[in-house]
RNA sequence: GGCGGUGUAGCUCAGCUGGUUAGAGCAGUGGAAUCAUAAUCCAUGUGUCGGGGGUUCGAAUCCCUCCACCGCUACCA
């Protein structure tokens, strides 16, 4: 029987579940249903990344132990994937007995082959980050993660020779294309490659760092991060502990990753598997981004809309819908209410949702709520069946190539047939006349069976959803459990009573939903650390400039606003600053100034700014920022 | 700076190894129908396929170059 073998990465667990975890988690999950629909063995899993300082921190703020904290954070995501509807196999957690052994025994075998050594590493050390970095690394004396303070460590350590498998790697990723998805991640562990590869620090010492698993060869230090998270994978496949399984299981089919965590996956994980002998994975998938755009989360209204409250207003299932449709794995992807609600109502609600109530609307009215027994394959169902076929063989295509959008497309084509199928049959029109009885029957069969694929295909996206038409078109048992033999066209037999229930989904008023106040601009969800820190590209575009003040005046009807035309040196613009409450007009002419020269323009008052004077306050008081000496106008800052 | 990617209708995007009048969904406009969650269906686009050059009988699709944006990376800050 085929297998596949899906992993999301273990999520560390210093920090709550967001929008990015449940995207990996929810594709992931449709990925692995839509497997066991097609009737493959699957092993779905997921779990938690729960060692390191981090956690160690975070459980000492709140005055708990750290087996403590993570068992909170575990049942967090627990609760999470439980309102998602995640069909995981297995939650693997790295505090458990049986990863605790695999990276024990994984780090003597690797050991005992020669291939970890030790050595003296010095440098500067942030404790936040967990991380080593050299002097010409740090950013004004801080680290240049998160700017926040370093101290100078010297201390022993263990390496990996992860070195002395570029080649090998290098020539692994060439011979398989499939190794590395979307290709342009590939292309960037192939340029990433390039450069020399140093070795892996793999330890931390005890004194420092307690929360981990101590190293087998070394009881003063603990495994860091990679070699013992990323072994879970074969921890859960049953390395080491249940040889059936871990052949059965083990090379897995797809290890589905957010970008941020793609060196550690392609690079990192690969050499460890080759230093233990052990194949690789088929395919690292990684997808993009979230871009959360608060402008279009409903803040015009004053309440903004966080993402996973869509669960609540619209149903875990749209929700689930909304991220398989939108993304397309592999690319960044903005998400808005505005899109949520397009997909929503035009998809779900008026397509999907409509389609079903008519149909058994049509079904009770028409034919007693009994649906015909008809022979599937009258020639007057051929627009359907011929659909449904193409809907079958996208999907079976669009499977294996992780494209959701594809199969999400295919199964609105067939819903969409299914409308037309009604408009040119005009089953109203059929039932007003006796003598087209048959036809009639012909067409609610149809439909019936329809619904039946479109249940079956539905079911590993909408999992709740799908199971109510099966349950409407009167079929037994649960949609989740239905398999390949069932997506063959004319599996409604036919002669079963239609259960007809409330619309599948309603359209929603999401202003009394929302209530959640936010102030975030667009933020990024993947699973990196989130940072209030900009990068320095961030800042770069920032056009500051040094400018003199040619004229300035009061705007009227306004008593902090003043108009200003500045030179700019190239050029002159006119710009509005609200600093008439601590500077008189006349006292800024002459003087320099530094403004934003590439801020949108805008209208205040009625008058048009064409850029932003900069100006530093506090309690009231006010000053404006000035070059320290007479540079020309236009400047650059930076 | 190096490597890679993207740039196709108002919006979001399909268009694989070059080949009939460049497509889909949404939005817009006009119409039909009434079973249905005022839900559906039909019709409707003069799109410089980022600009320029080239290869070819023929290019959105290949090559070169330029521009814009994005990612990785180096360096500067």
């Amino acid at each position: 029987m085929n297998t596949f073998f899906i992993t999301t990465p273990i999520y560390y667990a210093n920090g709550e579940p967001h929008l990015g975890h449940a995207y990996t988690t929810t594709v992931a999950d449709v990925l692995a249903r839509y497997h066991r629909l097609m009737g493959h063995d699957v092993l779905f899993l997921t779990g938690m990344d729960e060692h390191g300082q981090k956690v160690e921190l975070a459980a000492r703020e709140r005055n708990t132990s750290p087996q403590d904290f993570v068992d909170q954070m575990a049942l967090a995501f627990r609760a999470l994937w439980e309102r998602l509807g995640i069909s995981h196999d297995d939650f693997i957690r790295t505090t458990e007995g049986r990863h605790q052994h695999v990276v024990t025994e994984a780090l003597q075998r690797v050991y005992d082959a020669g291939e970890i050594y030790s050595s003296d590493y010095e440098g500067w050390y942030s404790v936040y980050e967990e991380q080593f970095f050299t002097e010409k690394d740090l950013v004004d004396g801080k680290d240049p993660i998160g700017g926040r303070e370093v101290v100078q460590l010297s201390e022993k350590n263990y390496f990996f020779k992860m070195s002395a498998y570029q080649e090998w790697l290098i020539d692994h990723i060439v011979a398989h294309p499939e190794f590395i998805q979307p290709v342009t991640r590939r292309n960037e562990i192939l340029g990433f490659l390039r450069q020399p590869l140093g070795d892996l620090c793999i330890s931390r010492p005890k004194a420092r760092v307690a929360w981990g698993i101590p190293l087998p060869f070394d009881q003063d230090y603990v495994t860091y991060v990679w070699f013992d998270a990323l072994l879970n994978y074969v921890t859960a496949a049953g390395y080491l502990s249940n040889e059936k399984a871990y052949s059965r299981w083990w090379p897995a089919s797809c290890h589905l990753i957010g970008k941020d965590i793609l060196t550690t996956h392609c690079v990192y994980w690969p050499t460890m598997l080759k230093a233990m002998g052990l194949p690789l994975p088929e395919t690292i998938m990684a997808h993009g981004y979230w871009l959360v755009d608060a402008e279009k989360m409903g803040k015009s209204r004053g309440n903004a809309v966080e993402p996973l409250d869509l669960v609540e207003s619209h149903g875990v299932d749209a929700f689930r819908y909304y991220l398989v449709r939108e993304m397309t794995v592999g690319q960044d992807s903005t998400f808005t209410v505005e899109s949520f609600q397009a997909r929503y109502n035009g998809e779900l609600a008026n397509d999907l949702g409509n389609l079903v109530n008519r149909s058994i609307v049509m079904a009770e009215r028409y034919v007693g709520g009994r649906l015909p027994v008809v022979d599937p394959l009258h020639p007057d169902l051929d627009p359907l069946r011929l659909r449904a076929e193409e809907t079958a063989s996208t999907i079976a295509q669009a499977l294996p190539a992780y494209d959701t959008v594809a199969i999400v497309e295919a199964i609105l084509s067939l819903v969409r047939e299914a409308n037309r199928f009604i408009e040119a049959k005009e089953p109203w029109a059929l039932a007003k006349d006796e003598t087209r009885r048959s036809d009639l029957e012909t067409v609610i069969y149809g439909l019936g069976e329809t619904l039946r694929q479109l249940a079956l295909w539905l079911a590993p996206i909408m999992p709740e959803k799908s199971h109510a038409i099966w349950n409407q078109i009167g079929c037994e048992g649960d949609v989740a459990n239905a398999r390949k033999d069932a997506l063959v066209w004319g599996g409604l037999p036919g002669g079963q009573s239609v259960r007809k229930m409330d619309p599948l989904f309603p359209k929603v008023d999401l202003e009394e939903s929302a209530t959640e106040e936010s102030t975030e601009q667009t933020e990024e969800q993947g699973m990196a650390e989130e940072s209030t820190t900009i990068s320095f590209d961030e800042f770069q575009k920032l056009d500051l400039r040094v400018a003199i003040v040619k004229t300035a005046e009061k705007v009227e009807g306004a008593d902090r606003l003043l108009k200003l035309q500045i030179d700019l040196g190239s050029e002159e613009r006119q710009l509005v600053a609200g600093v008439a409450q601590h500077y008189e007009a006349e006292s800024l002419v002459g003087r320099r100034i530094v403004v934003v020269a590439n801020l949108e323009p805008a209208t205040i008052r009625g008058v048009e700014s064409q850029g932003m004077l900069l100006a530093a306050s506090a309690d009231g008081q006010l000053g404006l920022l000035a070059p320290d000496s007479d540079l020309p106008a236009g400047a650059r800052v930076s």
